[in-house]
DNA sequence: TGTGTGTACTATGTCACATAGTACACCAAA
DNA sequence: TTTGGTGTACTATGTGACATAGTACACACA
């Protein structure tokens, strides 16, 4: 389920958030679905139980998920609603990206086919 | 000329390259144009000249600039077109943003929106 | 000769990240 | 009740990138 890097700068914890939020946002993982468990999820990523502990205690932060004593960690009901409105402040930091893309001599039109082809597609990942 | 934030997870010597480089591309550093000195931009900066000699030896590295021993460094004829090869190498990572929008709730009209208003406006900086 | 330039090197400190190990409270099933 | 699985908390340790501190050398130019 969780694909990693372990020689990537991005640190493993946030990798495996990044990961999770992405499932969410795609309906891979929907609310009240339980996640994998801290210990079991460690043996199958081959990394420390702590490294999956602060993964999940910075997505509870988040209100991604959600953890009941003693059963589990969970999908939050509004994880989805929370994500989209973080993604979509992303939009703002679009503005920086086409300017660097437009003095390297990229053309809008370039940009737009781009666009095109994505939202033909289906859903991708 | 250089901005430097100390508590941003980009180190500083990797700021101080990114910000020479679209220097470079927005046409305010020339080719041959003398840099500052190691020692008097780390004054400058309040920073140790250190980071300075590692910023400037990986943009050596990189053929942006070139030094001359006891002269100083100087920006390299090719900085330009390098430059803008590689920002060109980035439109295949804008499919992966433009996915991650998709699934937010953005629609295509929203992006088209904002690369018209970049190409309407003049250099951005 | 003197000053400013790039370059090289070792040593040190700091911090994020990850690991290792232990311990406790909770829930559910046997 | 007992047992095993769950999240959670805590301390200690190791590692590596990053930055600093200090020194030294070779080169160019006035």
């Amino acid at each position: 389920m969780f694909q990693l890097d372990l020689l990537s700068r991005t640190p493993v914890y946030e990798q495996i958030i990044n990961q999770l939020e992405s499932f969410v946002l795609n309906d891979i993982l929907t609310p009240h679905t339980q996640l994998p468990s801290v210990r079991g999820l460690s043996v199958e990523l081959s990394i420390n139980p702590n490294t999956i502990q602060k993964s999940y205690s910075e997505l509870d932060h988040r209100g991604i998920i959600y953890s009941v004593p003693g059963r589990g960690c969970f999908i939050s009901e509004d994880a989805k609603s929370i994500l989209s409105n973080l993604s979509r402040s992303k939009l703002s930091s679009l503005e920086d990206l086409f300017s660097e893309l437009k003095v390297a001599g990229v053309t809008k039109d370039e940009i737009k086919t781009i666009v095109d082809s994505v939202y033909e597609k289906g859903a991708k990942l």
